[in-house]
DNA sequence: GCGCCATGAGGTACG
DNA sequence: CTCATGGCGC
């Protein structure tokens, strides 16, 4: 059975897998097979160590990676007969899903009720916009999102609203250091927490609980963390809690891919893992599966201008492979109509490709706008992933709003939303709530049938007219919240996993510019346009960079600071990685910015492609020396 | 409670 | 230019 599961891996991913005592580091390049060795790595514990299934703990960036890498986990137990339950199944999850489950079952102890409610960007939102009235600060001069972002960057760097004031520098940040304790006390009097307080609350209730963190460290026996240089301190912070009896912590990651720092994320931590463990292993995975070694060369060569981290090499028996075309367009219509021009040619060479196998990865959002236009002129299906998120939607807010004020009476932002949608409803609904309280219906009825029922109650869908196609949309959303209630019966449950877990962007939201089979599930045959963010961790045979200028790409407000211009060359290294076999990169000599025409100089990261990889007939531009060098 | 207009700002985004 | 927000009148 050893010999079955270690067959499937190569001589380093062997090595990494089948050390499990200690501490370990493994740093893995982009396509290296990095969730194959997570996923072996826990199976090889389950199945060859007999280590308890139940002992394991495997920390994810997203739920939806989460999600994947558990049912890998238990397909391939499955297969190698090892019986393991429901009950019996290692933790996968995020740090925050983690800790709201720590915090429900523990959270007591520090006065945090097991009922919480976990807060999203617009409750803080309001949250923020409640404090600052009562204090009579104008949301005009002190815009609510810099306060909020500027909470949350505290909190991050795990500065508490009682002690916020004593780094408080300037008008704004003083204004924070008022706003910032008045938000925490209205998170606590709605009994609520943000995200950020998930992981400081934990910390917390570990650094004052012994016993509670001596629980869960005789219960997590093996801890790997997946994406370690995109963890920031509270995320740091638990691990050292959790894994410093046991010690038994692999951690995976790679500099190179470190794109989320604006967010608190701290590369750095990959290099404090072997100051704080000092007998650290290292393992690297440098061999890639993915990309041809001139994209490889290509990657290598960009990333290889940063200087303040370590870069690994990878290499691929894929030798050659095709050359990376450059276009420089005159107008950002003319880029995508090269794009469109490259695909149909692509097809045309290639019939089984498919309008899936390409992507179109960008800076900023607003890029998409153009692309969009003119893929639409031409007929040319795409899917844009990003986006309004489904559970941000107003629809799914407001049905979001009732049932939960319904679970939890203190919820005064979820009321406040009430009653934006109207007085009388809101009347309406109280009578509900009374009718719900007295009869106890949260223990009775499923949580599709109180949702029914409130929504009758109020007739909420009346708001709402089908034949206008926008609302008729809004009421396919409402339908689809109704699916997602059909999976969690108790009220309680469901609204854990819509605070917690990232909705799948349901077919109503895919905006497709050909309503190709879009149903749920089914990978539409269009193009794919994402934000470079957006297309980490994937992979499409073919990758088109567009908006590689100065001030696109990298970003404007990163070309004076040099650790920002490093996490663009981060980005840009991660944008080129994802391609399988062949890259373009674009930009347009002239674009439309702001509404004025602007011109801008090519990407320094063309620059930094070296020449034996590019297609001959790219003119290379004359050289130029930043400014600020 | 809704719709209209003025104003202002404009990165990336997961839980 | 485009979108989000907030104030104000109906």
């Amino acid at each position: 059975m050893s010999n079955n599961i270690l067959s499937k891996l190569n001589k380093e991913q062997k090595e990494a897998v089948v050390n499990c005592e200690g501490p370990m580091v493994i740093l893995a390049g982009a396509g290296s097979g990095k969730t194959r060795v997570l996923v072996y790595k826990v199976l090889y514990l389950i199945t060859e160590q007999k280590v308890h299934p139940g002992n394991i703990l495997l920390t994810t960036f997203t739920n939806k990676a989460a999600g994947e890498m558990l049912e890998r986990i238990l397909g391939l137990l499955q297969k190698n007969s090892s019986g393991v339950s429901k009950s019996n199944i290692p933790t996968v999850g995020t740090f925050h899903a983690l800790c709201a489950k720590i915090l429900r079952r523990d959270g007591k102890h520090i006065g945090i009720p097991p009922n919480f409610l976990i807060f999203d960007t617009q409750d803080q939102l309001d949250v923020v916009k409640q404090a600052q009235n009562t204090l009579d600060i104008s949301p005009k001069q002190i815009r609510p999102r810099g306060v909020l972002s500027t909470i949350s960057q505290a909190k991050n760097e795990m500065i508490e609203s009682s002690t916020y004031a004593n780094f408080a520098r300037g008008f704004f940040q003083e204004a924070v250091a008022k706003i910032y304790p008045l938000y925490q006390n209205l998170l606590r009097e709605n009994y609520a927490l943000d995200f950020d307080d998930l992981l400081l609350e934990t910390i917390r209730l570990f650094k004052t609980n012994e016993n509670v963190l001596s629980f869960y460290q005789k219960r997590f026996i093996y801890i790997l963390v997946d994406e370690y240089q995109d963890t920031n301190r509270a995320q740091y912070e638990i691990t050292k809690l959790l894994s410093a009896k046991n010690k038994n912590i692999c951690i995976v990651g790679d500099f190179s891919q470190s794109i989320y720092s604006f967010r608190g994320a701290d590369f750095r931590n990959l290099q404090k893992f072997k100051k704080d463990f000092k007998n650290a292993k290292t393992y690297s995975l440098s061999q890639n599966y993915r990309s041809t070694q001139k994209i490889l060369d290509a990657a290598f060569s960009v990333i290889s201008n940063n200087r303040t981290h370590p870069v690994l090499s990878l290499w691929t028996q894929n030798k050659g492979g095709e050359n990376i075309t450059i276009f420089e367009a005159e107008t950002e219509q003319q880029e995508t109509e090269f794009i469109i021009g490259k695909v149909l040619e692509e097809k045309m060479r290639n019939p089984h490709l498919l309008y899936s196998d390409f992507a179109v990865l960008y800076r900023i959002n607003a890029q998409s706008r153009v692309l969009e236009e003119v893929l639409l002129h031409h007929s040319i299906p795409y899917v844009l992933v990003g986006g309004v998120r489904f559970y941000e939607r107003k629809e799914i807010k407001d049905v979001l709003a009732f049932l939960s004020y319904l679970s939890n009476p203190k919820n005064s932002v979820a009321l406040k939303r009430i009653e934006k949608i109207g007085k009388r409803r809101k009347v309406m609904f109280l009578d509900y709530v009374q009718e719900f309280t007295s009869q106890n219906l949260a223990e009775t009825k499923s949580t599709l049938e109180i949702m029914d029922e409130v929504i009758s109650k109020i007739s909420y869908l009346s708001l709402y007219d089908e034949n206008i196609p926008e609302e008729k949309s809004r009421l396919e959303n409402i339908k689809e919240l109704r699916s997602v209630a059909v999976e969690f019966s108790n009220l309680t449950q469901f609204l854990e996993n819509v605070a917690l877990v990232e909705q799948e962007y349901p077919p109503a939201s895919l905006r497709a510019s050909m309503p190709d089979k879009n149903i749920k599930g089914e990978k539409p045959n269009a193009i794919i346009l994402m934000t470079l963010h957006a297309a980490k961790g994937l992979e499409f045979k073919t990758v088109f960079m567009v908006g590689m200028e100065e001030g696109m790409f990298p970003h404007s407000q990163a070309l004076l600071d040099t650790s920002e211009i490093e996490e663009e060359r981060r980005l840009c290294y991660v944008g080129i990685t994802r391609a399988k076999e062949k890259l373009f990169l674009t930009r347009s000599k002239r674009r439309l910015f702001f509404g004025q025409r602007a011109t801008n100089m090519i990407s320094r990261f063309i620059l930094e492609l070296p020449k034996e990889v590019l297609e001959e007939n790219f003119i290379e531009c004359e050289p130029y020396e930043p400014e600020f060098l």
